[in-house]
DNA sequence: CCAGTGCCGGAGAGCGCTCTCGCGAATTCG
DNA sequence: CGAATTCGCGAGAGCGCTCTCCGGCACTGG
């Protein structure tokens, strides 16, 4: 979302120059500090066993720390380990324990009509959620895969990637309400969990901010700071999140006088910020507030009304929601609801990882606390 | 790089709610649109011969399309294929084959004393460059596998999943200069491409932007707006596309007869590009031109010069490297050089899939040539 | 002193797949 | 028309690992 259309990779980048350099890799040379067995390709438990003298099933023992092995035979195993340079075969294991040690990290969004594609890359949200996920699976050895879910090919060659066994699991980030991932990810069966709550209840984990609270903390924020006339610019109405935060702000304006909030409708874009700031101005001069469902429709709004000459945050006050880096940088800072992205991205692995370790676990859901970071805008 | 230091998880953002729904996941049911096979688990090759009453080799070589199948058995064995719901096991796969079909993203940044990374994944380039990659990998139903490599456990984690067969190949981007990850791959004799030139030269395959024609872009728009005294700010000078920036700056000042270009360095962070261009303002006062090697740093010094009550561009222009969505929506929106992320990621992925085809070719490299993005900014 | 009870290590059976080998049948050439 | 080929399919051997069984040994209790 975070993206600028120019982005687009522009004809005049042209392949300048590929040259070669001398040296090919040193393939199949022994490796220094990780001698191969004799042989062809890499060591197996096989090569470990015979040189420690023991059998298959004890290294295997030792490696997996499995039972109780004999110290001393523990430690010629070890070493035997060492000096064969060996490393566990992973598919070899895999097949066997049918658990693959990695996960699938769907990027979900919908390929439009037209539109190549709903998935930004270039948004700091993926890759904070990416990180987050990263960094909670990395003390477990797991390892996530990355896929694409935007057409329904890409979403079947998820559900078969799981299915057979090439990940235990998936962690879904969805760009869309009507998402139909985690609906098909729950029919199959399958060990998943989804970023936000999906758009119609199902069987399915999911992490979460409280929306509405957030919403509420924007607009208590407004109010104290003097605002008596605000509005809202909302996100598309059928992604949950969105219709939280603005039904969170209303009741939150209510509550405190204002009952009715002057809304236009975004799709989370810098330009829709614009185009429904400019036509929140048309019909209503006197704002002194906004709050926008998320950080680049806020920087839109606030790019409109410096254009119709209002200054902020002297004449209008604007909040935003996500708390992205883009709005740390902006003239003025951005005051933005802030949701802990990398904490709930690491709740997500977390219960994945329990999922998977006991499938017959109930779906649960965590919500977090948002909070305000105040900066200039606000 | 992207990020605020207020992006660090705030203690107030509790776990508020972990409730549970009532279903738990119709594990074991057959699932509608892909039948299990009778008996336990997966249908395998196995019970697709059964059903369609050939062998197991066949059925593989209808599956892989090997080898000439009589046209009438190859459709019975596509029906067999579509009642059992049958899908490939990629562990028992690539058991046999030595294939993975998934290639490991490395995100390499050395874990610092003290700081606990230098990896940011709220910056757009990370998005970017795995976008990137992906798009170009999907045709070939390879995916990639994301591992950090911030500490040396962490690389030899990288390359003991290499060398296991856990995936074919790497793509490594790395955030420092004097990574080690680079030299670990090519001494192992693994297939890898690298992301910008390696600090030292290496027989390894990388993809890069013409750092120099990016600069001279820039030297060069200054000169065109009429700027007669220009400084740059730089970025770590270990880091050879800092180091390229820099010098391509200057030469080409040099032949508009700047002979001498004032410097700052900083570390790519926005902090660093205030700090350094308010070092700048104070030695030479009449600037009215700066180069910084990537757009944060651009954003701190535009910040640093309105603090000190320049106006960007009608007293000092600025241009950034990078050409990030930042810059893109900062007021003054960015001046910035561009690199095809996204394409040069593209080429990695490429790359890479030829070397693990062809693992006797030769160490290819794939210059690209940046583009200048002019905003208001310059 | 002998049976009973652990406990530790080895043997061996697969996990699901690919791929070589070989055989029978169809095809072609002399 | 017979022989040489080619072609298509099936049989079977592993790939490297885990895990269940089982046997042997030491230790304990009666």
């Amino acid at each position: 979302m975070a993206d600028d259309p120019a982005d687009a990779p522009p004809a005049a980048a042209a392949r300048v120059h590929a040259g070669t350099l001398e040296a090919t890799p040193p393939t199949g040379l022994p490796v220094a500090g990780a001698p191969r067995a004799s042989g062809s390709g890499a060591p197996t438990l096989e090569d470990v066993a015979r040189v420690a003298g023991v059998s298959r099933a004890t290294v295997s023992r030792v490696v997996n720390g499995q039972r109780r092995v004999a110290a001393e035979i523990q430690a010629v195993v070890r070493e035997a380990i060492a000096t064969t340079g060996y490393v566990p075969n992973l598919a070899a294991r895999s097949l066997v324990t049918r658990r693959t040690g990695a996960v699938i990290v769907v990027v979900s969004g919908a390929e439009e009509q037209g539109k190549p594609s709903t998935i930004d890359f270039a948004d700091p949200f993926f890759g904070r959620v990416v990180g987050g996920m990263l960094r909670a699976l990395r003390p477990h050895a797991v390892d996530p895969i990355l896929m694409l879910a935007e057409t329904d090919a890409d979403r079947s060659r998820v559900l078969s990637s799981l299915r057979n066994g090439n990940a235990d699991g998936a962690l879904v980030v969805s760009t869309r309400g009507d998402d139909p991932m985690p609906g098909l990810l729950v029919e199959a069966g399958l060990p998943a969990v989804v970023f936000a709550r999906p758009g119609r209840p199902i069987p399915l984990s999911f992490v979460d901010v409280a929306n509405r609270d957030g919403a509420r903390l924007a607009a208590e924020h407004l109010v104290t700071r003097g605002c008596r006339h605000v509005a809202a610019i909302s996100g598309p109405l059928d992604v949950p999140s969105a219709q939280d935060r603005l039904s969170g702000f209303q009741d939150a304006m209510a509550r405190h006088g204002q009952a009715f909030v002057p809304t236009a409708g975004g799709n989370f874009t810098y330009e829709s910020g614009v185009a429904a700031m400019t036509a929140l101005l048309d019909g209503y001069g006197d704002l002194d507030g906004v709050f926008a469902s998320n950080d680049l429709m806020a920087l839109g709004a606030i790019q409109a009304l410096q254009t119709a000459g209002r200054r902020v945050p002297e004449d209008v006050r604007v909040i935003g929601f996500d708390d992205s880096s883009l709005g740390a940088l902006s003239r003025p800072a951005l005051t933005s609801v802030r949701q802990p992205i990398e904490e709930m991205a690491a709740e997500m692995a977390r219960i994945l990882l329990d999922t998977i370790a006991d499938p017959g676990r109930r779906v649960t859901s965590t919500i977090f606390e948002p909070t305000l970071r105040i900066r200039a805008s606000a």
